[in-house]
DNA sequence: TTACAATAGTTGCATACTCAAACAGTATTC
DNA sequence: GAATACTGTTTGAGTATGCAACTATTGTAA
């Protein structure tokens, strides 16, 4: 019975498949593309919004980092000429990315690479009831998580249950 | 249909999921027991091991690490009371972790917390059918992805696939 | 219109991790 | 039995990340 294979292996093999699937795909993304994983991720949605250009506030809601994080991400890929600034004229707090026409190429030849490498190493070897009862599951893992966001700028009522740290 | 939640999301949400779980469980364990979620896994393979004593590399081979990071987190742990190390009589380039008393100790007071975090965050959430689901698609993911590994250590044919890096 | 609080982003410091080189000890081979 | 190759672990250098403190700007209120 699959009880008897315990709780301690399905979270244990969570946690490692899902670190060895992001490890393998970055590392092709980049042998393939030259960009690793998380510049792929936030090129795309770059490339994605409006103007190409988002409110750096804005792009770290997507981008799954600490705002700290997004600041030197951005640093990293702007000197590698894929990006650049600028400085929002109506809040002059504000900074944008822009993606640069370098970035929007290497998004053209990065998101086929990550297309191919998702399934290859991914989806290939899920079957469709596989793919929905892990989107379902996972989905709710976040739901019940929600509120452990590295950035906690909740302004509802119950947020701090961790007074410290 | 499932399907046009497209596959984007499915990856997006695999890859948040695992880290907000991690996360939310490492930041629990901290809270209850003192110690994060990698020592714990750390000393509770060790508390199990025959004289509660493992060989770095053994260790290693659980630890999902590279043997510097593994290194590393054994200073820590150690310095914090929790193991120590030993030579090995009859290998002088070996070194054995053991665990101390109070690592015993830790371990006794973290492994119901760990157990209660992960059935609040984790299983609870999950219908049966989610876990087998789960706990099938993420082991073939991890066959698939085997030779990724941070320790490639194959002694087998197949090994090098990547030359680079 | 001057003070005070809130917001956007960056920077300093500390932590954790990896790769590659160093080190120490064991096995091999001539 | 001395040189050479191999194995197990640690160390050094570099990178990525988070938290908390800082700067600059905006909004609010007296």
């Amino acid at each position: 019975m699959s009880k008897a294979t315990g709780q301690a292996e399905l979270w244990a093999s969570l946690m490692q498949g899902q670190a060895l699937l992001a490890d393998a795909v970055s590392d092709r993304l980049e042998a393939e593309a030259g960009i690793p994983l998380a510049w792929h991720e936030l090129l795309v949605v770059l490339a994605d919004a409006p103007e190409g250009a988002l409110r750096m506030q804005d792009l770290g809601q997507s981008m799954w980092l600490s705002k700290s994080g997004l600041t030197r991400l951005c640093d990293r890929i702007e000197e590698a000429g894929y990006l650049s600034r600028a400085s929002c004229p109506t809040d002059r707090r504000g900074t944008f990315a822009v993606i640069a026409e370098a970035g929007r190429a290497k998004v053209r030849e990065a998101r086929p690479v990550f297309a191919r490498a998702s399934q290859d190493l991914f989806l290939q070897h899920l079957s469709s009831r596989e793919r929905d009862a892990l989107q379902s599951a996972m989905r709710k893992i976040i739901g019940a998580n929600r509120g452990h966001l590295p950035k906690p700028e909740r302004a509802d009522g119950q947020a701090q249950a961790s007074p410290k740290r």
